[in-house]
DNA sequence: GCAAAATGTTAGACAAGGCTAATAATCTGC
DNA sequence: GCAGATTATTAGCCTTGTCTAACATTTTGC
């Protein structure tokens, strides 16, 4: 249960570290699954802003796959309760996915305006928010956003 | 092809602007699929160092995931390249999996100083690093780095 | 208002990454 | 040195996320 009495004890016994790290690496595998959804929903609320509607072609286009790959991302969305769908007609947010790409898109401000004010060029800068966004907690988020408004 | 000239043109246009948004997307979902690898072979060589070897129960334990997960995993990382292993015996990485791993370990360590240094509590920049390492350009690891050497 | 173009969907394949259940090998304590 | 515990593997299933090929629908341009 405790550590050996015979051993030097680290810091922090294995069994204790271990089950952190398992903690870390479990949640970090559950927002992997979530960047995708996030990355969709934050999509289509840019597109229905931009464009007036979300259409497949154009979710297809920006993320970078076929259209297939996007009807099935978009059946499981709509399984997920984010958006609601008619066939070949746009995509709505349901209220679940306007409030889930509210969240995304103040993230990704926060991180982008953190990455910008670190002194990175925008290009660069784009392209690491979009991955860091997903992996930052409400304290870094916080940490990020105070560092942004004094700089 | 170009701007169409009737409607006020946006800073880039939308073509340009989606096949960027288009190539930011391919290359996250390019460090999605590296992920995983990198965080079992940064884990492997610690394994090794600590424990003096890295077995499959421990891997296990400290990812959080199942033994015949991690088997799984570990005959894709041999065939990649990445490790040798014989059946029942414990794992070793290869010239490339050691390159990796140090390079894991040294992107890790920089992300994991600067949240440090940015004033996070150390357990949730633990695990903030862990998932943000995987998406850190050199660009921003660089200006991490400096941001950690001067404060 | 119809033919062609554009868009959307369906079917089916495949790899990755997760699981449980069952089996096999190794290690450990007497 | 053997029985039981631990560890490792195999088999088989599931979901996600990607693709191509084929087909269906809608939109658009004369």
């Amino acid at each position: 249960m405790h550590d050996d009495p015979h051993v030097a004890p680290p810091a922090i016994s294995d069994d204790r570290s271990a089950d952190l790290r398992a903690e870390a690496f479990q949640g970090v595998r559950a927002a992997r699954r979530n960047e995708l959804a996030e990355d969709y929903v934050e999509l289509i609320a840019e597109l229905i802003h931009t464009q007036g509607e979300a259409r497949p072609v154009d979710i297809a286009t920006r993320m970078g796959v076929t259209a297939p790959t996007v009807a099935k991302t978009l059946d499981r969305l709509a399984r997920d309760g984010l958006i609601t769908r008619a066939k070949y007609r746009s995509i709505f947010l349901t209220e679940q996915g306007r409030a889930l790409a509210k969240e995304c898109r103040h993230r990704h401000e926060i991180v982008l305006q953190f990455l910008l004010s670190l002194g990175l060029d925008p290009e660069t800068a784009e392209h690491d928010a979009e991955g860091i966004e997903h992996h930052v907690s409400e304290r870094t988020l916080a940490l990020f956003a105070a560092f942004v408004a004094r700089h």
